[in-house]
DNA sequence: TTGCAAAGTTAGGTGTTGCTAACTATATTA
DNA sequence: TAATATAGTTAGCAACACCTAACTTTGCAA
């Protein structure tokens, strides 16, 4: 019962695993300079988040050392992946909106929804697009088109 | 251009505001002591938000006095509101989530998503709920409910 | 191989949000 | 109205997440 590592993550935190997971699932080593543009935040604060995902052994980590997740740390990273995918899909497929915009709007939601509503948000988007008996999601953009249609 | 009130809210004040919306609507007045218990929240934590919102123009508020809404701050609440009880709808209506996984997932996801993901649920809500051809909330009901069961 | 640019770290600071403990003001009620 | 309970405030502290500026380390190129 190691207190580092029982805590569950801040969002913040969470931000930092997910595009380490990222970097070092293209080949690349996770640097520090591209975790730093990746999430929009100094070189210094990619230090510090370092240091904590090290603490509660989520990545293998040593000053000046290369970044890598541990097993935890993907287990963990791809929760969150998991999440993001979700929630873009269904902002997207479901409720047709701009890929920008789902983007954005997955980032910041997927800290906020646990489990239970992702896991049946998953089911939704798998029972709407599975759907034999007509197109709900053409359907429905069909709707809100023609919803922000003026009216003459 | 006053710099107090433009920037738009954290969290947090969403929060608060959220609360005391709700309190001053059941034809109380909006206590301390009821926004430290409604956010579960220490009395000295709700004076410094009182003080932030009153500085944002959000509020009326004066030490020892009563807190009300200003106009500005009862159109940013009803907002806030406004996005949670689309969100809560959607999770109860269209996932057939629990309840109470619902308001706390709403009240968790609110601050997260922007007008036009909100816009585009609150359409989605009305387009599934009022469409004719078959009660598409009714078969996802059963889909999961299916899906749920030990496979024996 | 040395010498410089890039990457990474450290030190120190800020703002936000929360806390507890101790104080003050208000309200109740005997 | 005076005592006391309740509500609200202040002061001071801590955690978190970020920043800049200055430093150290590393790696590449001349």
């Amino acid at each position: 019962m190691n207190a580092a590592k029982q805590k569950q993550l801040s969002a913040s935190m969470e931000d930092y695993l997910e595009v380490i997971y990222h970097l070092s699932g293209s080949g690349m080593v996770a640097r520090s300079k591209d975790i730093a543009e990746g999430l929009g935040v100094s070189r210094a604060s990619v230090t510090g988040a370092l240091r904590v995902l090290s603490e509660k052994a989520l990545i293998n980590y040593k000053p000046y050392g290369v970044v890598t997740l541990t097993d935890r740390g993907r287990v963990e990273a791809y929760k969150i992946v998991r999440r993001h995918r979700v929630l873009e899909s269904f902002f997207i497929d479901i409720l047709g909106l701009d890929a920008v915009i789902a983007k954005e709007s997955a980032c910041r939601a997927e800290h906020a929804l646990g489990q239970q509503v992702i896991g049946r948000l998953r089911d939704y988007i798998e029972f709407i697009t599975a759907r034999e008996d007509g197109d709900v999601a053409l359907e429905f953009k069909q709707f809100y088109h023609k919803k922000q249609l003026p009216d003459a």
